[in-house]
This record gives structure tokens, sequence and C-alpha cells, in this order.
DNA sequence: CTGAAAGCGCTAACAG
DNA sequence: CTGTTAGCGCTTTCAG
């Protein structure tokens, strides 16, 4: 492994000629540039970017804290941010946390000893104490789908409230009288919010009631076990609408099973957006932008690392229905 | 951002001895412990793992490259092996590569810039004259599903012919009549594999014929319309394995759509094994270990990190029929 | 335009 | 059991 000393040697100059030739900064002759440009290939020579990190106090690396990779709505955030990360130099640590503060808490801890120059938090748990070290340390942050109103993080979020409303106007509007809510879990601030939106449309209704809420987890199964609870409570419902869509997919799973036909019999809606074509029928829902999403987040991390005046901040997304086959007219 | 310099000035002993006390190497007295734990905690004082990298040549980083988390298939992969690598300390950095050649090049020099501990590389397209930047600065790598028969490097796959051959059997079992298969990239190795064995089960058999291979490209999408043409051509098919997960549920789209019943009339295995629970009927498939190939691949790393001698190296992984509603008798 | 030198924060001999 | 010291490879003043 060459270092730095060894192209200055060889090439005849100092190793500050060398450092400022590789960084493009400050003077450097033709000709010096020139033996030096041929030294480096001759000897294979790459600058070491811990010895860089640690002279210049930056590492062009961020951490990335999703819940977990596994849920196909992460990959697609990661996915973004690792595009928008590389366009920018950085490189990701991925880190998933499976919404286990102490998980979080540790992997914070070890971003931070790794020196990375910013981190970008996707998590349902996380509480503002938790970002204290954080804070303190003064390191840039950017959080997705969990805002601290209080608080002076940076955060981006879609319109999840809207986005309930939106599901159940659509479903109103394909002629549903009595749509049920697959309900994601409580304790995650966009999930309360999507509710919040489907009771805002629904209360208005004349057959709207409470039983028609089924209270789950996000996942497949839990669509589909719920699903078959709210099914035994309102047989004749013809609407469904998932906080996500993992669970509007187990709904589905479920609805044939119990010999409804979707769309024509019941319609199914759910929420995120997310790549599922190999569902049968294709599943309507609404989606957020995730790849925007990604991309603002980390724009806005940049911004935050380089100091810049005008960074976005705070912002919320709007979402946007997109009417497949689960709840068309046939 | 308090050094080891501040800890051992406040706690009145030399840095040497706080670092012998924070790698809990060499001696260190109970009462110089105690103050120095004291003063840590005072402080707040966290290790520069930068720091630490340069001085001990380790930086407990590893890079993960695969084509795309994007596919379901790396998420599971890289859950796996993020949670080892979790378990051994080390973080991993996740790199896209979208089987670009030029883009795996850059992310190899990249991660090697950063001074990673090893690579673990999940490609299709890698050549061995890509690791040569590797193999040079003499950086442990691990490659999955994709083996160099002439080569040095480790590497892990699975019995991917015999899963091919498995999948022909278990639809003769079930039945079958006329199997067609819907095969993945010829530029994949495990691809090729795969359609070798589907060949070496169906040869033998009376219905065989090449038209029977539909080719492909490992996507929902691809699966879908390789389904329909090969239905074009072979109407009374009664049986479909398709190299991959994906192109299975395509190609139960294509089926559904086309009026046929799975599985009363035309039975579908996949290959991989993902999670796709969200799929009706349930998909069977040969299902890969990806876990435990995930973890194999780390703890050789580790090895192959630590130059312990017997490492283990170039597995072949068996596979496991799953069978599901999609191949089932009624 | 160039070079000497002082670190960045930590580890690891080595000498007490 | 403890302290001194010499780096790890690079960046960055600051004089030339």
């Amino acid at each position: 492994m060459a270092t730095i000393k060894d192209v200055s040697k060889l090439a005849g100059v100092s190793v500050a000629t060398v450092s400022r030739y590789l960084n493009k900064n400050g003077y450097v002759s033709k000709e010096a540039a020139a033996t030096i440009s041929a030294v480096i290939d001759k000897l294979n020579y790459r600058p070491n970017n811990i010895a860089r990190s640690l002279a210049g106090m930056k590492t062009a690396t961020i951490g990335l804290m999703v819940p977990d990779i596994l849920n196909p709505f992460f990959p697609e955030l990661a996915r973004s941010i690792e595009d928008a990360a590389n366009e920018y130099g950085y490189t990701v640590m991925l880190c998933n946390t499976d919404n286990d503060s102490l998980k979080e808490q540790k992997y914070i801890d070890t971003l931070l000893q790794k020196q990375v120059d910013g981190i970008i938090i996707s998590s349902y748990t996380i509480e503002p104490e938790h970002l204290n070290g954080l804070q303190k340390q003064s390191i840039p942050v950017v959080l997705m789908d969990n805002v601290f109103s209080n608080d002076s993080v940076v955060s981006f979020t879609v319109e999840n409230r809207r986005g309930g409303e939106l599901a159940v106007e659509h479903l109103l509007t394909q002629g549903c009288s009595k749509i049920a809510h697959i309900c994601g879990p409580l304790t995650i601030t966009s999930s309360r919010e999507r509710t919040a939106g489907f009771e805002d449309a629904s209360r208005r209704t004349d057959w709207f009631t409470p039983s028609l809420i089924g209270y789950s987890d996000f996942t497949v199964n839990g669509g589909y076990s719920t699903m078959k609870e709210l099914l035994a409570l309102h047989p004749n419902l013809d609407g469904v609408f998932a906080s996500n869509d993992l669970m509007a997919a187990g709904a589905l799973k479920a609805l044939q099973e119990a010999g409804k036909r979707v769309p024509r019999d019941v319609k199914v809606i759910g929420f995120d957006g997310i790549g599922l074509e190999m569902i049968t029928p294709e599943l309507s829902t609404i989606a957020q932008p995730i790849y925007e999403l990604g991309k603002t987040a980390m724009d806005s991390l940049v911004g935050l690392i380089r100091k810049e005046p005008d960074i976005v901040t705070d912002r919320v997304f709007p979402v946007t229905l997109i009417a497949k086959q689960s709840t068309m007219n046939e």
C-alpha cells in the first residue's frame, strides 16, 4: 500500500504538494502535476480515507437507521438515499434497529464513534431525548416520518391524514357504502394520522361505526387476520382501507379466501405505494413519493453538513392516489 | 468532544493507561480504573474510531455489495449479514451496484480507500479481474452466488442445478405432464444452473421440447410476459417452474389473467424462498437458506480478517422444497 | 508555486 | 502497574 510519502519521494516533491494536487486546492505547477500523476499511476496509489478523515475531520459517510430492511418500504427508501448519497460522494452505513430503543441507542453511539458526517433516521420509536447525544455532538440529523412538533430536528413526512381521507373518498366515489379500516400500530404517529384521516372522511357518513376499525400491525399476516375479524363482524362490508400496502395485501388474501371477489364485492386500497406488482388484483394505494422523500432527506442532510444557510426543513410531502384494479368498477 | 488526552489529564494518568483501560489489555490498577471510569462518565467521553482505525489499521467496518436492494432477495441477505456483522462488532456499508461493472469498480475503490476490513460481494457481473485490486491489497473478500472455479476467492452458493431438478420432480409428483420453464438471465451463473437442472429432469420425459423454455429476466413483469408467450405456444401446459420467485409471481398473474386456475389447471413453483406471503395462492418454491448463507459468509469473512487457519470456504448450500398452495392437489 | 512542520486521536512498544 | 514516545497517513497553516 503506497502512501503519500512514497509518492512525494518518488516524484521529488513534498507531501504537501502531492496533497494539494490530490485535493485540487492551492497551486501546483504543470510539471509537478504531471510527474505526480505519473507516479500515482505507477504506484497505483490511493489516498487512505481514514487518515484523511482524521486530519480533515470529515468521513464522507452517513448513517442510515431504519426499522427493518425486510419491510419493502425501506429498501425503496434506502435505495433513494443511497443514490443521492452516492452523487454527493457519501457512503451509507446501514443500521436495522427493529424499533428497539436499545439497538437504536447503540447504533447512534457506534455511528458517532465512527464519526459519520450525518445520520438519517427513520424510526417509529425514537424519542427526542434519544437524540440528545447527537445534539450535543452537534452532528446533523434528519428524521423521516416521525415529527417532533416541539423540536428543532429537521424532519420529513407525508400528508398521512389527508391520505387516509383520500383513500376513503376514493372508495366512496367507487360506490362503496360500508368501509372498514385496518389500522397500524397506534404507537406510530403516521399510522395514527392515517386512521384519523379515515375517521375524518367516514364520520360524516351514515354507515360509520367504530367497530369497522380493526387494529393490526403493518404486516401481511396482521392484515390477514384483522380482515378476517372485520369480516366476521361486518359480512356485508364493501370497502377496505388498510394503513399500509402490506396489510392491504393480507386483507386481499383474507377476502379471497372468504369467497369475496375483489374488486366486485369488496374494494381494497392500501397506503405507501411500494411496488407490489406481484399481487392480483393489483392494489390501489395512496402513494408516498418515496424516492423524492429519500432524495430530499439526503439533500437536506448535506445542507446541514455543509452548514448551508437555506436548507429545506420540515417538509410535508403530498400523497397521491394510485387507482389500480383493486378499487375498479368492472 | 472530549479526547483521550482530556480524560488522562483529568484522571491524572497517562493516555497509555486510559488506552489500556479502554481496550482491556495490559494492566490497570483498580484505583486508576475507577477514576478513569468516573472521568469518562463525567466527560461523556467516546473513543474516536477514526483515530483508532488509523493507529490500529482496522476499521471494524465491512462493505456489502449487492446488485439492487429493491430486489426482495437482497434485503434478506443484507439483513442476515448485518445481524451477523453486528454480533462481531462490525458495521456494514451498503452498496447497490445495479450489475453495473463501472459502479462495482467504483465501489470497490471507495471501500478500499475507506479501509474496510473486508467485503462481501453478491454480484452477477463481477469478473475475476475486477477483484485484482482487492487481491493486491490482500483485503478479505467473500463472494456470494458467483463462483470462479479457477480462482482462490472464497465463495458460497446453493445447489442451483439440483434445485431446478427438484422443482421439476415435485411438479411431476404432483401430476404435471407438461412443464414449462421460465429461465432467468443467461449471464447469471446460478440462473443457467437452475435451467440446467430443469433440463436434467425434463429431458428424460416424453413431453419435453425446447420451446417449453421461455427466456426472461428475474423480474415480475418479465415473468408475466414470458408466461404469456409460453401460454400462447403451449396452451395445454400444466406446470411451470420459474427460476426465481419474482418471475413465478408474474407467471401466476399471467395464468390467472388467461383464465387458468392455479393450482388446479396449472401448478407453479419458483426459486429463492423469499417471503412472498402476500400472494394468493401461496407460492411453492425451492428455498435457499438465505439467512444461513449470509451468516456463513460473515463468519467466513471474519475468519479471513482474523487470519484464522480453518475458515469455512466455498460451501455449496442445499436447497429445500417448500410446497405451498400453488402446487397442491386440492 | 513549494516545503517544513504541527497536528488529528489513538495504539503499542519500551523502559521504568 | 504506569508513563514516554513514536508513529498511523493525511491536511493545513505558514514561511519561503
